[in-house]
DNA sequence: CTCAATGCAAACCGTTTGCATGCTC
DNA sequence: GAGCATGCAAACGGTTTGCATTGAG
């Protein structure tokens, strides 16, 4: 039973175990990508799971001051998108033609966040990478289509 | 005269030297720091030039748009902030507590580009970098006053 | 003279909030 | 039963837009 562990996360934090905690958290972590409070309240509903969207927000917000889940903010997307924490450092790559977001693993910044340190004189607490271009379908498409 | 160079900048982009636009331009490479089109509209007011506000985003768009001025979106920002576009790559560092933003010229990512070309397909284009942390005023005052 | 820039008011849109009601512990 | 969670409607705030007027080239 997959939901146990959704709702261990919900009552370890403290948290009421609540119909909509629930099933916005499940739904995060089956979803395994980014989703905005729209994505999550269309989905609800498209799964009979009437529910407001202030909820959505609410629950979010729960959620993220919890460190359950992760609220993403990239520069090209007007809405916040959330995603499941999985406790694993990474950054994002953004297609600037489709969109698409990938996920990177890799960061090359642990050794240079000291020497920020140093010189700004700044007790560096996190950090933030987005890199933007174009995904191997957007180069091909491009160069078809200029030919 | 300096306004020279500033009129030169909007003509050789093919803009039309405008009131707004020579003023705008002029107090952001002035200011050389970050501003909101809100703090550039009461910056005009308070220079008894009078503009609305949609203009000065209207206008700010256009320097954007032809890379004159840079539009700067950092995560805990609600507001669009711009910068006098001085052709140097850089990032931010911005204080979890007093929202301070400093400037960090120097850029590790040069290297790591390339091997995230590789690894992810993409053709990399650009990147951003934030970095959250206490400046050292900060952290100063949180040992005070928690003494 | 033509087309782009501007002012003004209204719309937009993601998000937040106040308040009455419902539900978890 | 107490206090937090939810629904609903309205507000919020930064930004954008439609349209009539002004101004640069």
């Amino acid at each position: 039973m997959e939901k146990k562990r959704i709702i261990n996360k919900i009552t370890e934090a403290g948290l009421k175990k609540t119909k909509y905690r629930v099933n916005i958290l499940y739904l995060l972590e089956k979803a395994n990508t980014l989703l905005s409070a729209q994505d999550i309240h269309e989905l609800l509903i498209k799964n009979k799971i009437k529910v407001n969207l202030s909820t959505v927000y609410r629950t979010l917000d729960k959620l993220t001051e919890n460190d359950i889940i992760n609220k993403v903010e990239l520069e090209q997307e007007k809405q916040s998108l959330y995603e499941y924490n999985r406790d694993e450092h990474h950054h994002f790559i953004i297609c600037k033609n489709c969109n698409k977001i990938e996920t990177i693993y890799n960061c090359p910044l642990h050794d240079y966040e000291e020497q920020v340190m140093k010189e700004s004189g700044f007790q560096i607490t996190g950090h933030k990478i987005e890199f933007y271009g174009y995904c191997k379908e957007c180069q091909t498409l491009m160069n078809v289509s200029s030919f």
